[in-house]
DNA sequence: AAGAAGTGCAACCGCCAACCG
DNA sequence: ACGGTTGGCGGTTGCACTTCT
């Protein structure tokens, strides 16, 4: 007997969110909390597979999600981590709270192995090699700074996470946004662009408004 | 200016482990 | 103890965007 499909394939939607769909996901996430995924496409009459939302959620509309792109520090945790851990990519999150698994992933597969490629062949122009890749340091400064650079990264997630809980409207003030922040946005710069979409408002045009939403908002994020 | 090649990232797929009755 | 169900994870793909020729 086979394994039977996680969800219902026929009538299921496959690729980009809209802005609605995201926000009738996170409307109900907010009402019902995170879990019970199962429940989730029936309960919002969305047309996703349960671990479609699981993952629209944790890796997009999750409050506390840092975007834009990676500061030295975080690409040496990720680095020393990776070194550490292997590709266990939720590992590494844990310790990067404001980053999911996949943007770290991500980042590893199209940024750092390339880096890291170009280092082994003997590329001298890299400076500061040693920082950023631990293979290069003795195995004593390594664990030293590994030590250091997690302690760090778990103080930035009890500072994370007692600003959550002490102040809703942090979004704001620093480079996370919560949900209804990247709703916001997603929205905003949705209706922006809907006159274009309208001449071609198909799977792709909804694609690429998505995904040009989502570069604009690092953009701007970034900017600010 | 136009096409080709390269890049970055959101999303999908399949496997695995934990949970529950 | 066992089998089914669900959530989580890592690998991979597809496609829009950017850069190069």
């Amino acid at each position: 007997m086979g394994r039977p499909p996680c969800c219902d394939k026929i009538g299921v939607k496959k690729g980009p969110w809209t802005p609605e769909e995201d926000i009738m996901l996170v409307s109900y996430v907010q009402e019902h909390g995170p879990g019970n995924w199962r429940a989730v496409p029936s309960n919002t009459g969305l047309r996703r597979c349960s671990k479609s939302c699981r993952l629209r959620w944790t890796n997009y509309l999750r409050p506390g999600i840092k975007r834009g792109s990676f500061t030295d520090h975080e690409e040496k945790m990720i680095v020393q981590l990776q070194g550490l851990l292997g590709n266990k990519w939720a590992a590494i999150a844990s310790y990067l709270p404001e980053r999911t698994d996949n943007d770290i992933k991500n980042y590893w597969n199209t940024h750092l192995k390339k880096k890291l490629k170009k280092l082994q062949s003997g590329d001298s122009c890299l400076s500061g090699a040693g920082e950023l890749f631990p293979a290069m340091l003795s195995k004593g400064q390594w664990e030293r700074r590994l030590q250091t650079d997690i302690s760090t990264a778990k103080q930035a997630l009890h500072d994370a996470l007692s600003s959550e809980t002490a102040d809703k409207s942090f979004a704001g003030a620093t480079p996370y946004a919560s949900s209804t922040e990247n709703i916001a946005r997603l929205l905003k710069q949705w209706m922006n662009e809907k006159p274009n979409s309208h001449n071609n408002n198909n799977n792709k045009s909804q694609c690429s408004s998505s995904t040009s939403n989502n570069r604009t908002a690092v953009d701007s994020s970034c900017s600010d």
